[in-house]
DNA sequence: CGCATATATATCAGATCGACTTATTCTTGT
DNA sequence: ACAAGAATAAGTCGATCTGATATATATGCG
């Protein structure tokens, strides 16, 4: 999904500033299905506000640096809903430690090891997380995402522990070539 | 995963051209956690080529537009080791999917049902499909990528069956506000 | 007091995406 | 038999996105 549209739907919820905006992107469960930067978020906004999708209300002082704060107009709201109406774009995952343990071949078996260790405590942690947000019986969609991505993370580090055993015996002797 | 890096890393396994690379990343098990574009690849080759990390045969004829064949030499090698020894970012997940089913409260209730409908019949049919991939002992690591792959799909479409009844049910009246 | 973190907006080079172009061969349906 | 479409093969290009950096102030912590 485009930065515009994810722009959208958080001011769905309720105004809030670019800054804002960035700090929901980046907590659950946005966070597990979605990522942007302030290089996209900003532009974005002020493409909107020339669109007419969005209205700039600036809030001065706060004893900050001034904030402006960013709602939905009609037209914002009726961008997204085209938005949500067109069919999904297929999910794309990009993962370092998939792509470092497919080719765990040229690492040392002591390293590969220790990589689904770390994987799986990040995991573990995660789903810790995840766990402490409190339900709110209010916004139904939220709580079944995150439960949705607390079964995620669980079921992938079950896996990584349930093969642990087996990648190690599978990992050629001592430690392979690590080139030249 | 940089694009350079990905090249280097299929043509670690052998030489190819910049099509057979596209083919390669867009096949299991590669294709569970990584993605790129021609785009990406042919001016990531060229550029390798440049640094003499990867060394080209241009194969004539073929009765093809003439194929430039890859491969990577002792410089390449090397810098695709660093790679595989710096420490893995975090995954990222991009998913029309999650996103579309978090602002389901402003869809109607039978196309948010659809939508999970066709997403547990996409991931069943992934399922079989790498399930089709025969092992072949001469390759661990790709084997166990892909039964990883598999598990990681299973679980998703178990949690969407268990839970579709459930979800039916949060969904407010036969359809909410569809805008405006 | 100094250091790190949080609030707040923004820019910019470089990387990436996705659609398009060109041209030939192989496959599939009718 | 023949048209249509997919596959092979290399590439370009505008739009977008990433990640680092800049700027400035406030708060928390030892």
């Amino acid at each position: 999904m485009d930065t515009r549209t994810l722009c959208l739907a958080v001011l769905e919820r309720g105004e809030a500033s670019g800054y804002e905006i960035k700090k929901k992107l980046d907590s659950p469960p946005y966070s597990h299905f979605q990522d942007t930067s302030f290089g996209s978020i900003y532009p974005a906004l002020n493409r909107l506000a020339e669109e007419g999708a969005v209205a700039v209300r600036a809030q001065e002082q706060e004893k900050r640096p001034d904030k402006k704060v960013y709602s939905l107009t009609a037209e914002g709201r009726r961008q997204l809903c085209a938005a949500l109406h067109q069919p999904p774009a297929g999910d794309r995952l990009r993962s370092d430690f998939l792509f470092l343990l497919f080719h765990g071949d040229l690492l040392p078996k002591e390293r590969v090891l220790e990589l689904v260790d770390q994987r799986i405590a990040d995991l573990d942690a995660l789903v810790a997380q995840l766990g402490e947000c409190c339900p709110c019986a209010s916004k139904p969609m939220h709580d079944f995402l995150l439960e949705l991505g607390i079964d995620h993370y669980r079921s992938s580090a079950r896996f990584l522990r349930d093969n642990r055993a087996r990648l190690a015996h599978t990992l050629a002797g001592p430690h392979a070539q690590v080139a030249e």
